[in-house]
RNA sequence: GCGCCCGUAGCUCAGUGGAUAGAGCGCUUGCCUCCGGAGCAAGAAGUCGCGCGUUCGAAUCGCGCCGGGCGCGCCA
C-alpha cells in the first residue's frame, strides 16, 4: 500500500516534474536515524542534479503536513521523523477495509490464466522431486487468483508411451488380463514395485521389450481392448496421485488425457507448415525429423527433433505440440506451464516447432531439482523418497507436538491442527528456496519445526491468537485514535505494509519463494513487538486498543500471504 | 565440446545498482510465578568462487576463468 502516500504528494507538489515511482521509501537502517527514508536517487537523475542536492532540496522546498515532524539529511537519503500513530492508523484501517484482498493488487481482474502444473507420469507414487512441481504451480495459482485471474488449472496425463506399456504387462502378469471396465487387483502403494521390475526386465529381457513397443503400437492404433488396459494402469495411478497430492491442499481442475491427441488433425497442419519452411524430412531409417536449423536454431545441440518412429508411431513430443494448441485455444490471456529444468531444451524446440506454425508456446516457469545426497531420484529405478511417505512423518512428529500442547482439544481438533502443521512445515521447506537452485533432500532439515519454518510462523499466528481470545473481540473496533510507543510497533508496521510490494515482486518473478521469505520477516517483526510490548497489560487503554489493533493486522497479513504458499494458520497449536 | 542454471558465515539459504551484506541450523552464555519456551536476548563466525571491466557507487550489470547441477535424434 502506499502508506506514505501524504508525504509523497507533498513532494510532487514541490516538484511537479517528478513522477510517483521515483519517490522511493524505505526504512531506515536504524530506527534512531528516523522512521523512514526516502532515496534522493532517482528524483536527482530525473532533475539532473546531484543525489545530495536533491535530498536538501527535497528537505527544503516541501511544505509537509503535520504528519512530518522533522527532516534529516544523511548524504543522498532524507530522513524524516513522522507521526508513527498517524500512519499506523492508516494502515491498520488499510488492512482491515481490504480484509482478505490486503495485499492485492487486482492484476488480474477481468483477465484467464491457465496453468499446467504437476503432470506426474501416472505410474506410480509421487516422489518429494515431483512435488516440487506441484507446490510451485499450486502457488503461483493461489498467487494469480489472489490478483483476481480466473485461473484453470490443468494436468496432462501421460497416458501414453512405452513405460505404460510396460507397466500394463507387468501388472498382468501379476494380476491377470486387465479387462475393460474392471479394477486391477492391485494396490497404488504396489505399483512402484511393479514398475521398477518392469523397467528392469525390459533392460535384461529384449523380448520383453519388443512386447512392450507392440502394445503402444496398438494402443496408438486406438484398439478398444488395449485402450482399456491402459486405462485401468493409468486411472489407478492417477487417482492415487490425486490423492496424495490433495493431502498438500493441491487441486486440479482438468485433466487431459494424452491419449486424446494422438491423432490430432491439428497436427497435420504442422507437419505442412514445416514442410513449408523445408524444416521436416524423413531420415534413412524411415523416422520423420524436424530439422531445426532452418527454423533459426542455431547451435549443432539439439538441432533435430524426431517426431515420429520409423515403425510409423509418434513421439511424446509430436502428441504435445497438439496439447499445446488445444490450451492455447483456450486461454489467450496468460498460459503458464511449469517445468523442470531439465526440459528447458525440449521447451524451446516445442515452442520453435510451434511458432513455425503460426502458434505460441506457454510461458515456461522452471525449477531445480530436488536431489538426494548420492544423487538425483529415479522412479524407474526405484529411488526416491515417497512424497506420502514423507507427509507421514511430519505428520506423526507434529502430532506428537500437538499432543503435548492441546491436551484440553478433542481428537478430532488435535488431529486437524497436526495435519496443517505438517503441510506447513513441508510447503514451507520447498517453497522457501529459489525455484532454480537444486535442494539437496535432509529429512531433519525440511521436517524442523523451529527456525525459519512454515510452522514457526504459525505459531506466531497462533499467539496471536491467544491475545485476541482474552482480548475478548475477535476484531478490535477502528477507532479515531491510535497511539503508538516503541520503535518494535512501528518496524511491524513498516514490514506491514510491504505487503503488496512483494506479492507483486512475487508476481513479475513467477515464485513465491519471496512470500516465504517476507513471511518470516513480519512473523520476526510480530515476535519482537510480542516480547517488548504487552497488549493485555498495555499502560492506557488507548495503548491496549491500539496493539490489539496491531495484532488484528498482523493476523490478517499472515493469514492472506501463508493462504499464497498453501499454508493454513492455527488458532492453537 | 556447446547451451542454460547455480556458487554469499562450518551447514541450509535471503539479499535482481545504493547507508555498516542478513536469517535459520549448529556452537557459547543467559531467559518460563511475566499476553504460549514450536519462543526470546547476547556472543563467536564472511577475500560475497577467482580475475578484469562498467559506474559517483557492484554480492547485484558485462567479459574471461574455476567448481557444481541439468540438457544436447526413435524416454516422457
Amino acid at each position: 500500500m502506499e502508506l506514505f502516500a501524504p508525504i509523497a504528494d507533498a513532494i510532487l507538489k514541490a516538484f511537479p516534474s517528478l513522477e510517483p515511482a521515483d519517490l522511493v521509501f524505505s526504512p531506515a537502517p536504524k530506527p534512531g536515524m528516523g522512521d523512514m527514508a526516502l532515496r534522493a536517487f532517482l528524483p536527482a537523475k530525473r532533475l539532473g542534479i546531484a543525489p545530495p542536492d536533491m535530498a536538501k532540496r527535497i528537505a527544503d522546498e516541501t511544505s509537509f503536513g503535520p504528519e512530518v515532524k522533522s527532516t534529516a539529511l544523511a548524504g543522498p537519503y532524507v530522513n524524516f521523523h513522522i507521526d508513527r500513530a498517524f500512519f499506523g492508523r492508516r494502515l491498520a484501517d488499510h488492512v482491515f477495509d481490504m480484509g482478505a484482498y490486503f495485499g492485492s493488487g487486482a492484476t488480474g481482474a477481468g483477465k484467464t490464466a491457465l496453468v499446467e502444473h504437476t503432470s506426474i507420469n501416472p505410474n506410480a507414487s509421487p516422489h518429494v522431486g515431483r512435488a516440487r512441481n506441484a507446490m510451485i504451480g499450486d502457488s503461483i495459482v493461489r498467487l494469480l487468483r489472489f490478483e483476481g485471474y480466473d485461473v484453470s488449472v490443468h494436468y496432462y496425463v501421460n497416458d501414453m508411451g512405452r513405460q505404460i506399456g510396460l507397466l500394463v504387462l507387468a501388472i498382468e502378469e501379476k494380476v491377470g488380463v486387465l479387462a475393460e471396465g474392471a479394477e486391477p487387483d492391485i494396490r497404488f502403494e504396489e505399483v512402484l514395485d511393479a514398475y521398477v521390475q518392469a523397467n528392469q526386465r525390459a533392460e535384461d529381457d529384449e523380448s520383453f521389450a519388443a512386447k512392450g513397443y507392440s502394445l503402444l503400437a496398438r494402443m496408438e492404433e486406438g484398439d478398444p481392448e488395449t485402450r482399456a488396459k491402459f486405462h485401468a494402469v493409468t486411472n489407478l495411478c492417477l487417482n492415487g496421485q490425486i490423492l496424495v497430492l490433495a493431502r498438500l491442499g493441491i487441486n486440479y481442475d482438468v485433466f487431459d488425457r494424452e491419449s486424446n491427441f494422438v491423432r490430432d488433425p491439428r497436427l497435420d497442419a504442422i507437419v505442412a507448415a514445416l514442410q513449408a519452411r523445408n524444416a521436416v524430412f524423413t531420415d534413412e531409417e524411415g523416422r520423420l525429423v524436424v530439422d531445426l536449423s532452418a527454423l533459426g536454431h542455431t547451435q549443432e545441440e539439439g538441432r533435430y527433433f524426431v517426431l515420429m518412429r520409423a515403425n510409423g508411431s509418434s513421439m511424446y513430443g509430436y502428441r504435445d505440440l497438439a496439447y499445446t494448441i488445444h490450451k492455447m485455444e483456450q486461454c489467450a490471456d496468460l498460459n503458464l506451464i511449469i517445468l523442470g529444468e531439465d526440459h528447458k531444451l525440449y521447451a524451446q524446440q516445442q515452442s520453435m516447432i510451434l511458432e513455425a506454425a503460426g502458434h505460441q508456446y506457454p510461458e515456461a516457469v522452471y525449477y531445480a531439482y530436488i536431489v538426494l545426497k548420492d544423487g538425483k531420484m529415479s522412479t524407474r529405478q526405484g529411488k526416491v523418497v515417497l512424497l506420502s511417505d514423507f507427509l507421514d512423518e511430519a505428520a506423526r512428529r507434529s502430532a506428537e507436538k500437538v499432543e503435548e500442547q492441546c491436551r484440553d482439544l478433542s481428537p478430532e481438533e488435535r488431529r486437524s491442527i497436526a495435519i496443517k502443521v505438517a503441510v506447513a512445515a513441508v510447503r514451507f521447506a520447498i517453497l522457501r528456496v529459489n525455484p532454480n537452485k537444486n535442494v539437496v533432500f535432509d529429512w531433519e532439515s525440511s521436517l524442523s519445526f523451529s527456525g525459519d519454518t512454515g510452522p514457526y510462523v504459525q505459531y506466531s499466528c497462533a499467539r496471536i491468537a491467544s491475545i485476541l481470545r482474552k482480548y475478548g473481540m475477535d476484531v478490535p473496533p477502528v477507532s479515531g485514535s491510535f497511539t503508538m510507543e516503541t520503535d518494535a510497533e512501528w518496524l511491524l508496521c513498516l514490514k506491514l505494509s510491504e505487503f503488496p510490494t512483494v506479492v507483486q515482486t512475487a508476481l513479475s518473478q513467477r515464485s513465491c519463494a519471496p512470500i516465504a521469505q517476507y513471511v518470516l520477516d513480519a512473523a520476526r517483526a510480530f515476535t519482537t513487538f510480542y516480547h517488548e510490548c504487552p497488549v493485555l497489560d498495555a499502560a492506557t487503554p488507548a495503548l491496549r486498543d491500539s496493539r490489539a489493533q496491531l495484532c488484528a493486522a498482523t493476523r490478517q497479513t499472515l493469514r492472506n500471504a501463508l493462504g499464497l504458499l498453501g499454508i493454513e494458520i492455527v488458532d492453537r497449536m
